[in-house]
DNA sequence: TTATAACCTGACCAAATAGTCAAATATTTT
DNA sequence: AAAATATTTGACTATTTGGTCAGGTTATAA
């Protein structure tokens, strides 16, 4: 009796209402990015979250309330690390440098955080019914200004005339995300082998490569 | 009664059995195509592909049994698009028309079935459960090809030295198919505003650009 | 210690959905 | 013309699924 009273009030004291309400979130947010990347909006179900989160389905339901809110918060999260890699484009003076980072640090998101670009693809593809607001505000804007970065260069004669901005820059949209968005074709078609780090690395420099070339750099 | 059965008789012959079929068929496909382009293999519904047809739910499974039959009938006839595409690719010795041509067709492709592209999309996103074998026979032989032919290019100092081949292809795929998979993205960046035909060349020329850039043309 | 608030979850339900089927209609063959 | 074959479709069903809720447990404030 008296042992019982001791384990709960460690347990207590390690988990507080705060850490736990934190936590459970989190666990939450992860397995439903992975779900939802594989199956949609649509086609994911809230017991597939609760499974891959090893948590009962009443639970999601509990912090998420509705799965189409669950479905925006894990879009809203996977923006936030989205617009960190976005804004090292706009520190640089240098085009060289600007697309060398820019597009390293793309590849780096899809390296690390794959479903969340899956769950963005899916998202456009399916029409952006949750994203058209966001895209059309803060994507138009940073869009707008990195526009404006690139057609300055081409003024000032530092990288050849592209253009259309826009198309050199889905063009790196594009092909960094691939390595998310087609892991499962990249993967194939690498002898049914996953990219070792050594080779993404590989890759990425390769990637920086065709899109300096691409801009008349190198 | 004399009318009637001339009006069955016209009837008849320009809608014999076989055309019945064979338009029934057709116009379910393309349904489908739309429908699970915006919502994935298990988004999808039989009676959205059904209303999309304008024909009733039980007509869909007349023609085709179950939906993962009519989902693997999707990407079975896009295939055959998609092929023809790729076969230009080996139909030219110089990397310069090569990659002209092929970079072309693929925007072509983005531009006249964009739903296709999205169905592939998804389906490669979600693990490509239903494709795999056909990635890792097909696809992978022409890939194969695709990549000696690339190196040879290198060897013969054609084009520079790209490193992996592999990667400049995914850059071409990549950025072609964007513009079908991310339509409504392109579409809300250019001021909510489709791409003209007119605009869309444009672009084309500018991705073809890029491209032979990328690998020391021009 | 007690009261309150937050967390947890099994059992449940209404709606949606893939697929079936039988009966009706249309075409083709004999 | 009649028999055989193919198409059409409304009605139905078994299953899945998003969401609810009541009753319980755990943490925290008083």
């Amino acid at each position: 009796m008296g042992n019982l009273k001791v384990a709960e009030k460690v347990r207590s004291s390690t988990r507080s209402k705060e850490k736990i309400r934190e936590e459970n979130e989190r666990i939450i947010l992860i397995a439903a990015e992975k779900v939802f990347a594989k199956h949609g909006l649509k086609g994911a179900t809230t017991k597939q979250i609760a499974d891959m989160a090893k948590l009962p389905k009443s639970n999601i339901h509990y912090y998420f309330h509705t799965k189409l809110n669950l479905y925006r918060c894990v879009l809203e999260s996977i923006l936030v690390d989205w617009m960190k890699a976005a804004d090292t484009f706009n520190t640089f003076d240098e085009p060289r440098e600007a697309f060398r980072y820019y597009v390293g640090a793309k590849m780096d998101l899809s390296r690390v955080r794959p479903f969340g670009s899956k769950v963005w693809a899916n998202e456009i593809i399916s029409g952006a019914p949750e994203m058209e607001a966001i895209l059309s505000s803060r994507l138009k804007k940073w869009v707008d200004t990195c526009v404006g970065s690139i057609n300055t260069w081409v003024e000032l004669k530092k990288i050849i005339n592209v253009g259309d901005a826009h198309t050199l820059l889905y063009m790196i949209w594009a092909t960094t995300q691939h390595y998310a968005d087609f892991e499962y074709q990249v993967k194939i078609l690498n002898n049914g082998k996953r990219l070792t780090d050594e080779e993404f690395e590989e890759k990425k420099q390769q990637v920086i490569d065709l899109v300096l070339r691409s801009v008349g750099l190198n």
